[in-house]
DNA sequence: CGTCGTTTTGATCGCAGTCAAACGTCGTGG
DNA sequence: CCACGACGTTTGACTGCGATCAAAACGACG
């Protein structure tokens, strides 16, 4: 919690000056709130006035389909904006879920629409962040389309792993994972008791330990493999250390 | 063909100078080049010069995964850029494939960059894109996710039907659909046996007729409801017309 | 007229969904 | 301290959608 984890992920995406920091950390340090778990930052379909960024916690894109089921469509930790389309775009065209209890800045939209018209190098920033999300989003419909439900699991454990790590939030293999089985399927596309079914393989392939709200990554380079895992499409800088290279 | 696509398209989101227009058109025009179907536009993995941006035709990103199988995670028509990372981010994480012979413009990463620096207008649009093809890749993440195989089409079909009434080439419901069911299979991860059983169904419900390369909507408002579409998602200025209201 | 790519049909299989119940853990209140 | 309920995980039995394999029909093209 030293630095503001968005200046942390401009930081690793482009050259930052001081006082581009600076900005960075007012402009979220305006308006910060409290969500609780399971409660929802802004409902489908409102036009909430304000951009919201995470600062602590994991939340959740979502769309409830008409037969009541739900699609994940992502994940958001520390750092990751939940509507940039704000910004930029009119309305919300998803729902965002407080996974655990979340601190959230609600960001001042003139303010930061100053900002993208003055600051160069903030803006092609925040540009590059949207399009390394996209690149996550690819992988998500590839996780739901043609992946099995043992690649979509330990994929999705690599990126999330992955991403901690950017964050600064792991430590060695081992960090925090709210998410419950339902919300894991949910986010795959497939239902609680498969997952849970392929959870117990790869535990019992001895790659993971997921218990209380833990994960621990027994064999990093085993549960790549299994999920066809490749950092290279999060276009982090920080690079993913390799783990045990005598594999 | 009166106007680039781009043009039309970044018309739809945001307000133009006429000097935006033509630079825009411009940079379209330096260098286009021709790309037979079937043909590889950029391969996977390369670090392309240029940004390429689709003039005429269709195209599609995909990836290939380890055992084979591919999936498809967007499909290009006219006015979309197959490759905008590169103006941002390094190299590419998806393969580029021309579905029909396209016309690619390739457009100068540095007088690209010069305008996103210095024109506010055109920035915003193509910003405004990002977000909105993100928009079109959650949707897919719930084709694959969470949709059965009838709505998963269905949905598809609505979407490049509203697509490409966007830029002015459908016809009354009618519109070139070049994807074999192969493609179309990729796209929503399902298998081309599947996609032809499903088709069946949407004919037999008198929904749609695609024949040859072309796709007739023959109920425009029941293959939404099929496919549970809503268009808002696209945001598209040009409204898509209700048709009939007396349903 | 043969070839190649695509669409169509049929038969069989299996992964993951569905439904249902038991179990463990935790927090709350009696 | 225990009873209770809420929530999540685990297990079992059964089902079904869509995959897989194979072959035939169709159509475009050289």
């Amino acid at each position: 919690m030293r630095t503001n984890p968005l200046v942390r992920k401009l930081d690793a995406m482009v050259e930052l000056a001081d006082e581009d920091r600076a900005d960075v950390e007012a402009l979220c340090a305006q308006d910060v709130r409290q969500v609780e778990a399971k409660h929802d930052i802004s409902p489908d379909g409102a036009s909430p006035k304000n951009v919201h960024l995470v600062l602590q916690g994991w939340a959740a894109q979502y769309k409830i389909l008409p037969n009541g089921s739900r699609q994940i469509t992502a994940l958001l930790i520390p750092g990751d904006f939940c509507n940039l389309h704000l910004a930029v775009l009119d309305k919300m065209d998803h729902g965002l879920v407080a996974l655990t209890r979340c601190m959230v800045a609600h960001l001042d939209s003139e303010k930061l629409d100053q900002i993208t018209t003055e600051r160069t190098a903030l803006t092609k920033g925040l540009w590059r962040m949207a399009l390394a999300d996209q690149a996550v989003l690819r992988q998500w419909i590839i996780n739901a389309g043609r992946r099995t439900a043992v690649e979509a699991v330990a994929h999705i454990l690599c990126e999330m792993h992955a991403r901690m790590t950017a964050i600064g939030l792991t430590e060695d293999g081992t960090f925090d994972f709210p998410l419950t089985q339902e919300e894991l399927a949910d986010a795959i596309g497939m239902t609680a008791v498969h997952v849970n079914r392929t959870l117990q393989k790869l535990r019992g392939d001895g790659l993971v330990e997921l218990t209380g709200r833990v994960l621990m990554i027994l064999d990093i380079d085993g549960l790549r493999r299994k999920g066809e895992f490749e950092a290279g499409y999060l276009h982090l800088r920080s690079p993913m250390p390799a783990a045990n290279m005598a594999a």
